[in-house]
DNA sequence: ACACCTTTTTAGAATCATTATAAAGTAAAT
DNA sequence: ATTTACTTTATAATGATTCTAAAAAGGTGT
């Protein structure tokens, strides 16, 4: 299974949990987003057994810290989490409530001009909001 | 009052309520970042009479939605607004859990290339992760 | 001022995503 | 094989936000 040394050297154990959750996450030629439900119900959709919810959360949070999935900040009452952890930026679509990628060459590059004393650039994530 | 003519001409009843949390908002020199349970605490602070949470939240929204307020895109469990509704970005410092302001200047201009057919861009809005 | 209609406020209940708990199960180390 | 430390799990708890329906207040015309 080519996710069990992935796991490990994130000292994560390669659960079965876990390795099915990488299966539905990471077995894809194209990323997606998603929130918590929408991955709860495609693993129930796509695996005989079930993984319990407090499980589902703590391996997308356990990812994220690990840098396998990405957060993407909006104002939404559910999470959205990105499986493309590339550099680049969304489009929401407000009526629709949907979010599209910005490929990185679909936004000029971004300049900040500020510095704070102390603190490092972790990320820049723009989100651009469109409506009909 | 000030704020009276300003809510009638956005079609908003200038209740006893509403003026008071025009007060609350934006008789400040500086503009601000809040959640409603800041808001909420202020509220009881500064006045003598109680407003009810259902109000504060009703008021935010409907002030949001004429654009005396902006939602900031952050992953959080809870919502933020700002009172400067102005063109401008943010860093949230991660380890404080804290906004800052990003002055319009302080970031280059931001070229979205790519379009949507038939949508029309409302806002850009670039989040800047700080961490230490 | 009064009557009428509409909007707003309100307390409390309901909802819903997320986190906490604590017991049972599993991986890894000795 | 035994022990130890993680993980999973069902369920309960939490907490922000929204809903509900009744009371209150704003606005308009008389």
């Amino acid at each position: 299974m080519k996710y069990i040394e992935k796991l490990r050297n994130s000292g994560l154990r390669p659960t079965k949990q876990r390795l099915q959750i990488c299966e539905v996450l990471f077995d894809t030629k194209q990323t997606f987003h998603f929130t918590i439900n929408d991955l709860a119900k495609k693993i129930k959709d796509q695996l005989d057994n079930r993984i319990s919810l407090a499980t589902i959360y703590n391996t997308v949070h356990a990812f994220e810290k690990k840098g396998y999935l990405k957060q993407i900040p909006i104002n939404s009452n559910q999470t959205y989490f990105d499986t493309n952890i590339s550099d680049h930026h969304h489009f929401y679509d407000l009526n629709e409530e949907k979010l599209i990628d910005l490929e990185n060459s679909d936004v000029g590059p971004i300049n900040i001009k500020r510095k704070i004393n102390g603190k490092k650039i972790k990320s820049v994530e723009v989100l651009v909001k469109l409506e009909d």
